[in-house]
RNA sequence: CGAGAUGUAGCUCAGCCGGUAGAGCACUCGCUUCGGGAGCGAGGAGUCGCACGUUCGAAUCGUGCCAUCUCGACCA
């Protein structure tokens, strides 16, 4: 059945189609324990290069790697009563091990503000020891009833930044600058817009004192929450002793961030760019980036062609303006599979270009790049491939950010609309609806409540709208806030 | 944790009126093919989710369990 080689369209079943295209592009499978996945090679390349880019722009903004261990002494997650309501009823907690009984059980991280501050509280004595900037790339488990590969699985790989600052000022600027790295990473490699804002209350971290965040918009109109960053005030430094002698040699709490970003960024990519066909990656997360599809007839034909393939092959791994070997390409050489079926295979996994050569391109010195976001086909001169392909896939890369705006613009709402549309609105095509806020913690969960649409941010300056709204969505009363509303993952 | 669905070959599923396990695709080998999912021939492949029961005999009937998926309450 020709019908059973297509993915489910989105139009079709959004959901069903991101199941199929995450197990059909080869990027994560079922594991053997419930809401647990295998991230296979395709996927875990995409992370891979997500973690190198990452990395290193935290080592740039000072920052340096360490590891803390998978195991938490229970007490530690109880010592800050906001942070314990909010994780204890998710963890995992060991309860035995080489045969016995723990005397305190070991709760698996959901995260590691505890164990790591208390560190911290050991290894700063004076302001001299501040900052400290850390970083450490990790598993975590958190016990979801729900799960979906990517976006919400039992154990996921993640990233947490934890900083101590002598001032909540510093902190705070910590916070922001964070929030700005994944910015600047979800829109100049994720090809992702993002919104940052604001957390309200509801929606802050567990133990925080403010939390910011980065909304993007995926194809089905929801929000995905896409990393966020916390300031946590000097709540952890208390439960945990944090503190310093200040230049006036008074003893104070240190003020400590914490910020993250995880594989649910691999999902949030799938969602943003990919269409019918399968995995559209940008070419900077790309593992591969191009393909040669060597296209032949005869043996003859086949050996010519191969030789050529092989050779422009060569020529881009030699291109002087990358390091030797640097781009990212692959030859498909495999025999008894036809180019049309290797096409079908590339597409399904998101390799940003397709270069089909054949004997007619041969002869002519040329061949056809074929872009994967736009379908566009091109011939090219092979005199200067490595140029032809380099410029290719920056355009390329500049214009999937480009229409990923365009998209979440034209299905954001920024004028007024009655709370029966906005309803409306969430229960049909839904969206991202910019509107007035009066704070109530109770609108808010009303909304939720009616709408299941929740505050996603209160949006940074640079997203609000011109005309500032002036009333509340729900109850109508005076805003005091403008508030991004849409339905999340 | 509530509701629904599904567990048979690597995948999608048929078989269910009990009586020796099937198809298509995929895979292996051979020949012919190759500018959008190739054709023919041969071949390999399954403790029918698990347990107990009914029966001369269970993939098929009964009971229980388990797992996964989808949808709801909680969440990066």
């Amino acid at each position: 059945m020709a019908d059973e080689k297509k993915l489910t369209t989105r139009a079709e079943d959004f959901s069903a189609w991101y199941n199929e295209l995450v197990l059909r592009a080869e990027l994560a499978d079922y594991a053997p324990v419930r809401g647990c996945m295998v991230i296979r090679p395709n996927g875990y390349g995409i992370w891979e290069r997500m973690q190198q880019t990452l990395d290193q722009m935290f080592k740039d903004t000072g920052h340096k790697n360490a590891y803390f261990p998978l195991f938490i002494p229970q007490s530690f997650l109880q010592k800050e009563a906001q942070h314990v309501e909010g994780f204890a009823p998710e963890t995992a907690v060991v309860t035995h091990g080489g045969g016995k009984e723990l005397e305190e059980p070991l709760i698996v991280r959901p995260t590691s503000e505890t164990i790591i501050y208390s560190m911290f509280a050991k290894w700063v004595q004076s302001y001299r020891d501040l900052p400290v900037l850390m970083n450490q790339w990790a598993n975590v488990v958190r016990w979801e009833m729900r799960t979906r590969l990517f976006l919400r699985t039992l154990e996921f790989l993640w990233q947490e930044g934890h900083t101590a600052h002598a001032s909540h000022d510093e902190a705070e600027e910590e916070t922001r600058k964070m929030l700005g790295v994944y910015r600047d990473f979800m829109e100049g490699w994720m090809a992702m817009p993002v919104v940052t804002g604001q957390k309200t209350e509801s929606e802050k971290f567990a133990g925080a004192l403010r939390t910011y965040s980065c909304e993007a918009m995926m194809q089905d109109n929801k929000a995905l929450q896409a990393g966020t960053s916390h300031n946590l005030g000097q709540n952890f430094a208390k439960a945990f002793d944090l503190k310093f002698q200040s230049e006036s040699g008074a003893m104070e709490y240190a003020w400590n961030t914490s910020w993250g970003v995880s594989t649910r960024m691999v999902g949030g990519l799938v969602m943003t760019h990919s269409d019918d066909k399968g995995l559209v990656c940008p070419p900077r997360l790309a593992p591969l980036e191009l393909v040669i599809v060597p296209i032949y007839r005869t043996d003859e034909e086949r050996s010519r062609v191969l030789e050529g393939a092989n050779r422009l092959k060569r020529s881009l791994d030699d291109w002087e303006r990358r390091a030797p070997g640097r781009m990212r390409g692959e030859n498909d050489a495999r025999d008894g599979m036809k180019p049309g079926a290797k096409y079908y295979h590339w597409e399904l996994r998101g390799v940003p270009l397709r270069m089909e050569l054949g004997p007619r391109d041969i002869e002519k010195g040329q061949c056809v790049i074929v872009r994967r976001d736009t379908g566009e086909k091109a011939s090219v001169n092979l005199l200067a491939i490595g140029e032809e392909v380099h410029e290719r896939l920056i355009v390329m890369q500049d214009d999937m950010l480009i229409a990923a705006r365009e998209r979440r613009e034209k299905h954001s709402v920024r004028h007024a609309i009655s709370y029966d549309d906005f309803k409306s609105l969430m229960d049909g095509e839904g969206a991202f609806v910019y509107a007035g806020w009066c704070g109530s913690a109770e609108c808010e969960a009303k909304v939720k409540e009616e709408t299941k649409a929740t505050i996603r941010c209160l949006p940074d300056e640079e997203f609000r709208s011109a005309d500032t709204p002036t009333k509340c969505l729900r109850c109508g009363k005076a805003s005091t806030e403008e508030a991004l509303w849409a339905r999340a993952y």
